[in-house]
DNA sequence: GTCTATATTCCGATAGAC
DNA sequence: GTCTATCGGAATATAGAC
């Protein structure tokens, strides 16, 4: 039962995609979300107020479709996790391009806000975590600096496709290509143990 | 000689890497410049045409010092040229630290800005063929498709890369050393040739 | 070409009725 | 809790003198 705050939490994550943070507009998401703007100074005090919520709400539900699978599905190999966990990042579908949206542009913004920047850091750490320990059940020989090394890499290679993708300067079927290359050649070098 | 409309674009790229592009106000860049508001819509006609043109300023400005080297340094070998183009970008100089934040910044604006992407998208394509070129002098038996190709991967990790730097999420000399793992690997899988 | 002064538009925020 | 109506400030853009 979607409450009127998460609606209109909903209907921000959807005007953030189109218009970015910066470009979003009481007013719009006001009749996005099909209420007045009144309403959303009375919800959530001030711009700002709405602006912190949704980020949190979006990065809750980001954690939500990367985790979960279906139980009934067959396990995967360690590689194919890897290769699903990256690539799942690069779909068009409205959740991914939401969320996506959403983490470049506080990537973007925590250049020239001191505030976002710890959060984002550690975020990011965590995420390269992740994906350096995928590498090590793939390639268990290699010394964990490896592990660490590509995992920043593939990371910062997919932050880097996206933007593109976004911005309109490649397709998805092309950053899909061009990813799963890169995680292909960062497991060569990694060795065939 | 600089002339006025390089003045104000030179003042555009110094607001653009303190403010960003969102955060650029028209006035603040007046003042910036040492020059009234009017002269600004004079010489650009809108608040999107100084964004425009300060996009072209930047890629050709990053281009030259790109491509420039001293006449009497020793000529490099096609792999050195290849690792010093990508390299040269991640430097905290004032120059790099203001391209990079202004091509980040033009990134992630042309996500919501139909007007942006065109230009964006050919810059990247001049570029990411620059870095092709270079590679193919490197490896010229493998393939162009392959150059293109791993151009695209090296130029999408370095854009990757300097948004990290610039947020905060990593330094210089680790972002360089990882640049250089992935021109290693990518050489690599190119073949010996 | 460049300025000062000002018009115009947009947008965040609030008052007050229901 | 929700709406209608509106205020006030900030930013873009223009008019007109020099």
């Amino acid at each position: 039962m979607a409450s009127r705050s998460t609606q209109i939490l909903e209907a921000a994550a959807r005007v953030i995609a189109r218009r970015g943070v910066r470009g979003l507009r009481v007013e719009e998401l006001a009749a996005e979300a099909g209420v007045s703007t009144a309403l959303i100074y009375y919800h959530f005090k001030d711009r700002t107020g709405v602006l912190r919520r949704t980020l949190e709400f979006i990065s809750d539900r980001a954690e939500r479709y990367t985790t979960d699978r279906h139980p009934d599905d067959p396990p995967l190999t360690p590689r194919d996790e890897l290769a699903r966990t990256l690539l799942l990042e690069l779909q068009d579908t409205t959740e991914v391009r939401e969320n996506s949206t959403a983490w470049g542009e506080l990537r973007a913004s925590a250049v020239f806000d001191e505030v976002l920047r710890e959060d984002l850091a550690r975020a990011t750490l965590e995420w390269v975590q992740e994906v350096a320990a995928l590498l090590g059940r793939v390639r268990p020989m290699a010394p964990a600096s490896a592990h660490a090394a590509a995992a920043e890499r593939l990371t910062a290679l997919l932050e880097g496709l996206s933007m593109r993708w976004l911005s309109g300067a490649t397709t998805i079927p092309h950053a899909r290509e061009l990813m799963h290359g890169a995680i292909t050649a960062e497991l060569d070098a990694l060795g065939q143990s």
